[in-house]
DNA sequence: AATGAATGAGCATTCATTCAT
DNA sequence: AATGAATGAATGCTCATTCAT
């Protein structure tokens, strides 16, 4: 009766934010496995072990809890850009370090391939709230890189791009592949030979290689077929 | 007597193909602002002017008429794809084919913001027969791509690359840099500078410019292989 | 152009009659399989390959064709009832008549065992027309049922019972025994048997067999075991 | 603290099986009045005073309902048997414990006509789960009565009959008789006098009465054996 | 805080019937 | 007479959300 803060023994009644994260995995399971539309909050609550008005206490409607696990998702990506961005070390690994975080997304990715195919698929035309949360991940992922490439680009280490398009175009390059790769992964390589890959291409397009010069630590080789020419 | 196209009376009942298409037409532009699952029957048979039973007499169910829509959009864009392909000219103009087709694939996206954002976006995990009918969409096309690439890197047009992977690759840039185009038009240069900065960074990537002309090497057949077809 | 009365090619427009025949047909056949409320209008008209308009042209509404089926099902029944009634013959062979009946009766059950139980099953409860067909129906056959027992009472034939009741109660009998028949033939002798023993149930009930006197045609052995004892 | 039945406050919710309870009620009477098709869920509900929605969750579909309030009158009638049955007495009480059966029976018609008139004409041609469910019941209670028969038989109590085709005779012939009876009272006696004469229909037929009593051969013990159980 | 029974608006789909040709 | 496209009322069922306990 009385407050007293007792240690609480472990099957007690769980804080108001473990609930809070039971559910919110829970709705990521289910939402992962059946979709926005087809997942229940009744689907969730069983998932979370609690009854269904609890979901009430702690969301004021489904599409709250759908965001959070959008938003999670987006945070573990964004993380990654941080990384990348904060790491304010001499330009010259900025490839090195490009590399790193492509290979980092591409880990995520590959971790939580129904949590990707969701954000990036299942997410739009839902409600503008959303619409707008997802656009914004996006752009400023696309900010955040095409300052990065600006930065590249007044050193003097990359050629003069248009930044934020150039931004836009590789998120979608790498985005598109590591679905295909989700999908079907055994017409590609292997994570990291797909992520030089990519790197390769960004960086050196398609023309063909005269003695090109910088390559990020020399590990790109590139993982296709060697010219028979 | 003759096939004399008559006139339709203002009256006269369309025919069923008629219908047919007015049904679809009003479901592209029901999908389009509201997406698939807030548009009702009802809403389609209302914005097409019919009962809603006629929609059935059309229609199995929902899904199919959605089907059709996105398939419509599909097409498109795989017309374009395939005058591309089609036109089985000479190597030295791939690039020049490639550049058209990127021009005429921005029109189609701008021309059909609204249908893209349905077909890229709000399509993918509603059920198993459209997310086939997608991933073979994106399959073909890649394919397609990488074909094409190959006898690029054949010709010794392109260095070797990964064919399949780069297809994906240069469709995710182009899919994504088209989408970010259509949600905000003032970031972006014009269309057609947007398509000659896609191409160049396809073939060029990010490297710095070494007298790089657009066209590889002026006409690059010196030290490529011929085509063995 | 004129009104030459022609001998009709054989697939020239079927008359009137022969069209509503068809349909009748038709719809008795959906309606054995299917029931009456599974079986759509369309459903008819296609088993009488005709489109689904005419159907209205000969009928007002379903209900109208079904109780054609139904009619036509009683009518059969009736025709036997009449064709013991009618033979005024000596009072003799009644039993004699009365066997006969039921054998035809029979027949005509196990030839249309499904339309037997659409008749005897699915038609209550559809609504108040029906409904009180099938009462009179029944009610005819029971009142001339009653009436011959009353008859074979004031002969002296049979012990008075209640003609009326008892006409039911031996309509009863046979319809259940019959469909049980038509479920599971296997746990009844032939239908012969099965007439013979329904006729003797009749007459002599289950009372011990002592010298009992008049046996129709002394054809009814009985079907079932012979005492052991 | 004991178990003391509270009085339920008047606004207290009640307990799950009050509410199914409730609603089979409900069920019942409108299926009773209206039919199985022309009842709709919404009737149900408005009849037991709750929400649609209320009614999913106690059933998972409107048949299921319909089979509860069907099983619930063959429940009344297998008791009736059952109560006949069990009371495994001497032989000589065999007629009276089926006059009994027989005046229960005819009571519960009486008491639930429109029970009756629904489980007996509307539930056939439904659908499969039902019609098996309605076979069995037959076939249930058509089994122990052949087995009674049986035992009668071997007694030498009755004569020897095909006793499964009897069962489902003298089921007919009762069912039959009841239903008239529900439909049309006044051409009838009153219950009792109906379920002599149906008692003596079966036991003596229509035979010309010499010196019958109703009971066999006064205590017609002599000629029979003695049951081995 | 937690529960889970209750709610009722909402939607896809069916099908008897009509009617213009 | 025949057609078959069109109609729209009707209904079973779902599920997000509320609320009394």
């Amino acid at each position: 009766m009385a407050a007293v803060p007792r240690i609480r023994p472990s099957h007690e009644r769980p804080s108001r934010d473990e609930r809070r994260i039971t559910l919110v995995e829970a709705a990521r399971r289910c939402f992962s496995s059946r979709g926005y539309h087809a997942t229940t909050v009744d689907d969730i609550t069983r998932a979370a072990g609690v009854a269904k008005g609890t979901f009430y206490l702690y969301f004021d409607e489904k599409r709250e809890i759908y965001y959070e696990v959008i938003r999670g998702f987006m945070q573990l990506i964004k993380d990654i850009g941080a990384s990348i961005a904060a790491t304010s070390a001499s330009p010259l690994d900025l490839f090195a370090r490009a590399e790193q975080g492509a290979r980092e997304l591409t880990q995520v990715f590959l971790d939580n391939r129904e949590l990707a195919r969701l954000a990036y698929r299942e997410s739009m035309g839902m409600d503008p709230e959303l619409e707008r949360m997802i656009a914004d991940f996006y752009r400023e992922i696309a900010q955040v890189t095409a300052r990065n490439l600006q930065g590249a680009i007044d050193l003097g280490l990359i050629r003069p791009v248009h930044p934020l398009l150039t931004a836009y175009g590789q998120m979608g390059m790498v985005e598109r592949v590591l679905m295909a790769m989700v999908d079907d992964p055994d017409s590609f390589p292997d994570a990291d030979a797909v992520v030089r890959e990519l790197m390769r291409l960004s960086w050196e397009g398609l023309r063909l290689d005269q003695a090109s010069g910088f390559r990020p630590q020399a590990s790109g080789q590139g993982s296709g077929s060697e010219p028979e020419a």
